[in-house]
DNA sequence: GGTGAAACTTCTAATAA
DNA sequence: TTATTAGAAGTTTCACC
């Protein structure tokens, strides 16, 4: 996948978007000294170019009764089943992310769930699919998200 | 942490923004058949609930030349290192997530980096870090990321 | 590339129901 | 709680640098 070129103003409108996508562009144009015409080109342009992917919400999962986080491996019986068993844990949607990995694991994901007894159905529907000879979990204690701004300077610092 | 009450309103205002932060007030309440200002009062105490914690872009890392994912099981010497440890691990910009788990290893983590090479310089400073056994990494070949939407749509189901 | 201004759209808070 | 309203604010386009 090709680099884009982002220049210095790019990155100070990211970087003003990233946690706050909402924040008018008349604003992010005061402080960066431009007309708030030029910021909207740039954002639409990055858009374009398929940067900016899209804008999400970040949601409070625990204040909605989600509050167990687990990470599942996952070995196949046979590597030829990959697709397949990918494809069924992605269509559970307790499922955040699933990868295809390499290690121990040949299947790896993380899920959301309510709480231990929530955790265990989701964990048996894994299970149960054909071709997962076993699983392995990992329970989340405590979770530490890193700033989405901290890696996007260290980024743009090195292009 | 407690529960939030949210009616079916609020479901479809966060389902409308949950994947598009800048779609107007004015478009969903044509399509919930409210007024803007109901949308911006109910949005406002979602936020002001903790409901909603933010808004964030979707940056496409590989376009920005960092394609490599990877998984890391970190092992201690002692537990009684998992505070100390965990904080230099955060400290690195290219960890996105941390977490303190059960199971096989103490502590584990998420790096993005730009190619093996990279991956390798970081995951030998986590290796470096005061207390740190060893390490296990698992390299993602490849991601699939759930749609929040699903996951929310699910949740709002049961509530 | 960028600007500034015009035309249009949206936000937001106060008021009323 | 929700709707209406109206002035303030933001977005987007475009002729011109």
């Amino acid at each position: 996948m090709a680099k884009f070129k982002l220049d210095e103003v790019d990155h100070q409108i990211l970087d003003m978007l990233i946690d706050n996508t909402r924040i008018p562009f008349t604003d992010i144009a005061k402080k960066l000294l431009i007309s708030a015409g030029t910021v909207h080109v740039r954002v639409k342009k990055m858009e374009e170019a398929g940067i900016i992917k899209g804008s999400s919400l970040t949601l409070d999962y625990k204040k909605l009764g989600y509050s167990f986080i687990a990470y599942i491996g996952v070995f196949l019986q046979n590597t030829s089943q990959t697709k397949f068993v990918l494809e069924r844990i992605e269509s559970i949607p307790y499922v955040t992310v699933a990868h295809i990995t390499t290690g121990k694991f040949n299947i790896f994901c993380k899920i959301r769930a309510k709480n231990t007894m929530h955790a265990k159905e989701i964990i048996f529907k894994i299970d149960d699919i054909e071709g997962v000879y076993r699983t392995e979990t990992m329970i989340s204690l405590e979770e530490s998200i890193n700033d989405k701004k901290r890696l996007m300077h260290t980024i743009f610092n090195e292009l």
